[in-house]
DNA sequence: TCTGGGGTCCTAGGACCC
DNA sequence: TCTGGGGTCCTAGGACCC
């Protein structure tokens, strides 16, 4: 450089804040029924949803089948899951994070990240703010969290982990290697059992193993994006801010089918109770979406997904079903051949609207747009005045222009 | 280890358009 | 008429996360 200083200000300070409630639903259900602290809890529906501690440390954990945690752990007490409960639980957790910083990005119903810089003056250190942080959650909602502070999403991450239960861990930025090269390559985010394997198997087992290789190399083991993530998060670097805007881009459900035979009749009666709830979520979160996405799993365990996109965007409950209904016939003869265990939908491709939103393409002459007043017209027929809000007229060639709509 | 339900992101081939 | 290259959308599947 020419030889001046520069000095970073924020950016080498660790204040981000990774926030992880313990145990979540089992954490709520000790809380609501106070016979239960200091015991193994399990929710479980099938599987196990959530172990408290006590039940962790007898080997219980997540996604166990119920019936082998209830071997492993003879007294433990399994509850149904109350998702209202939990849901409202995390509500009034998120209401704590939106009044310590407005930069909070929900991972999950149970997990946030905070970003507190520029909060030094108003509310102290990061790490002052974590601690008042836990203690709210605790004496306002009655739930243990644990906190990892630090300069990336990814180290403050780690941090939570190392740090459970119930539990704060700042990670100071001028140790972050001592802290993060000793741990397995399984503990690097997006790092599955998989990939996992991969790096074991060419000799990689801790994060230091994979910092010592070059990019290129991790590029060709797992492919270009995976693999420039894991070098960045092997040498701590982690740019991704905390972001606020983010909004979910698919909404859908599924459903188990256990291992009994099913006929075709009611498969398609659930997948079109599935259609119903997806669609109902949808008009409820005010998003529609154009690509639909029909799941089954067979009785071998394999798996398949198909999808269709339809002309354009809508929660209507209609036009989901008839293509799901579509894809599910076209593939009637596979689904009594292998056997269905599992149905499900997703509708992807969202974006925000509600269903009054419609968008319809008619043709017309290159130049000529003496019908777009009568189509004007029809559509508002259609939708009703005060529905019809923008008429665009897009050249079936490229290029489009947005006339001004005829009173 | 015989397996729930909600999601995200990436890859890769083919169609299609300019 | 032949040829090339870039960009986007669609679809299927894989891996991962909570």
């Amino acid at each position: 450089m020419n030889g001046s200083t520069v000095t970073v200000a924020s950016e080498g300070s660790a204040s981000i804040l990774h926030a992880d409630l313990d145990s979540f639903y089992a954490s709520v259900e000790q809380r609501d029924r106070p016979e239960l602290l200091g015991k193994p809890v399990i929710v479980g529906g099938g599987i196990v949803l959530a172990a408290s501690y006590e039940a962790k440390r007898r080997g219980v954990y997540t996604p166990m089948p119920e019936h082998r945690a209830r071997r492993l752990c003879p007294d433990a007490i399994v509850v149904s899951p109350r998702f209202d409960a939990y849901t409202e639980a995390s509500r009034r957790v998120f209401e704590i994070f939106d009044d310590t910083t407005p930069l909070v990005e929900g991972m999950s119903i149970d997990e946030a990240f905070l970003d507190v810089r520029g909060l030094l003056r108003t509310a102290g250190t990061p790490a002052e703010i974590a601690a008042r942080l836990r203690q709210r959650v605790a004496a306002e909602v009655g739930l243990p969290i644990t906190v990892g502070v630090a300069r990336t999403k990814f180290l403050a991450k780690v941090a939570s982990g190392v740090a459970k239960p119930d539990g704060l861990l700042v990670v100071d930025p001028a140790r972050e290697t001592e802290f993060l090269h000793p741990l397995p390559v399984g503990k690097l985010w997006g790092v599955g059992p998989i990939t996992e394997r991969k790096l074991n198997d060419r000799g990689l087992v801790t994060v230091a193993d994979v910092a010592a290789v070059a990019e290129e190399h991790l590029v060709a083991m797992v492919g270009a994006a995976a693999g420039r993530h894991l070098h960045a998060l092997a040498n701590h670097r982690d740019p991704r801010r905390v972001d606020t805007g983010r909004r979910r881009g698919s909404i859908g459900s599924q459903q188990a089918l256990g291992r009994g035979p099913k006929s075709f009749d009611t498969i398609e009666a659930l997948l079109l109770g599935i259609v119903d709830r997806v669609t109902r979520r949808m008009r409820t979160a005010e998003r529609v979406g154009r690509t639909v996405t029909v799941r089954f799993r067979f009785g071998d365990f394999e798996r398949a997904t198909r999808a269709r996109s339809l002309p354009h965007p809508t929660s209507a409950t209609e036009p989901v079903a008839a293509v799901a209904m579509s894809v599910l016939r076209e593939h009637r003869s596979m689904i009594e051949q292998r056997g269905l265990t599992l149905i499900g939908l997703s509708v992807g491709n969202l974006r925000n609207g509600s269903e009054g939103v419609e968008q319809l393409v008619l043709p017309f002459g290159r130049k000529d747009t003496s019908g777009l007043d009568s189509t004007v017209d029809d559509l508002r027929r259609r939708f009703g005045h005060a529905a019809l809000t923008r008429a665009s007229l897009v050249h079936q060639r490229g290029g489009f222009e947005t006339p001004k709509l005829p009173d």
